[in-house]
DNA sequence: AAGCTAGTCAACCGCTGTGTC
DNA sequence: GGACACAGCGGTTGACTAGCT
């Protein structure tokens, strides 16, 4: 499996934003013969640029099946449920929304719902709730901001920090308890759709929770 | 009005998978 | 089985734009 020439071997190849007159160029070309080897394309289309550039090009914007314009609640919601079975398998997601491109749903996904889930307390990657240091320390960090009206020497901050991080740590994994037997009790309702797939494809024991274990565990 | 910042998205880069010799 | 050529994929970059100070 020896690597692909790249097209930046090649230093008389254009590259950067394509001109009206090079799409004009792709789409007659394609229109009448269809792409073929997109290592030969550019060059019966008369056009200075790789195969790669052009078959990037065709799929992502010239195609004449292409939805452009916003996502609907409905393609956002089942973005999110395909990343949940299927992961960063964006060609995978795509295949599920007619008219959508691989590379649509990857910038959509890296720059609205990605930051939607981490504003919600949900793990993009994981889909579950977050539970990383980080994003405890940054919970802490945010109210330590908040008390900073109220000086204290460096050690009783550093108390008060470390109280406010595991009073903090209590609350959250409360709140994703709370949020594993709502998505436990919504998992039962879902009788469709891919989420449901998903218990199906990876079922998952249920841990029954009650309010005994989660005092338990709130210590 | 000018400068700065954050968000968006088209395009590139480099790697992997697959088919062929 | 190994080498090669090519298509396709996912991560990343950089140009552009809108909103804010």
């Amino acid at each position: 499996m020896g690597r692909s020439p790249s097209c930046a071997d090649d230093a008389n190849v254009k590259k950067g934003p394509w001109t009206a007159e090079e799409d004009q160029k792709l789409v007659d070309y394609i229109n009448k013969n269809g792409h073929g080897s997109w290592r030969i394309v550019p060059k019966q289309a008369g056009l200075n640029r790789c195969g790669k550039s052009c078959r990037l090009r065709w799929t992502n914007y010239l195609r004449p099946d292409i939805k452009r314009g916003k996502f609907s609640e409905e393609e956002e919601r089942l973005i999110i449920n395909l990343h949940s079975v299927l992961g960063n398998k964006w060609s995978k997601i795509a295949a599920h929304l007619p008219g959508r491109t691989d590379n649509e749903i990857k910038n959509f996904w890296n720059t609205r719902i990605r930051r939607k889930l981490l504003n919600l307390g949900i793990d993009p990657h994981t889909h579950k709730p977050r539970t990383d240091l980080d994003h405890l320390l940054n919970l802490s960090q945010l109210l330590c901001v908040a008390q900073l009206g109220n000086t204290m020497n460096p050690l009783d901050a550093a108390f008060k920090l470390q109280a406010d991080a595991a009073q903090l740590a209590q609350a959250q994994l409360f709140q994703n308890l709370m949020q594993i037997m709502n998505t436990n009790k919504a998992a039962n309702v879902e009788s469709d759709g891919f989420l449901a797939l998903q218990e199906n494809t990876n079922p998952k024991p249920q841990i029954p929770l009650n309010k005994e274990k989660i005092q338990y565990f709130l210590g």
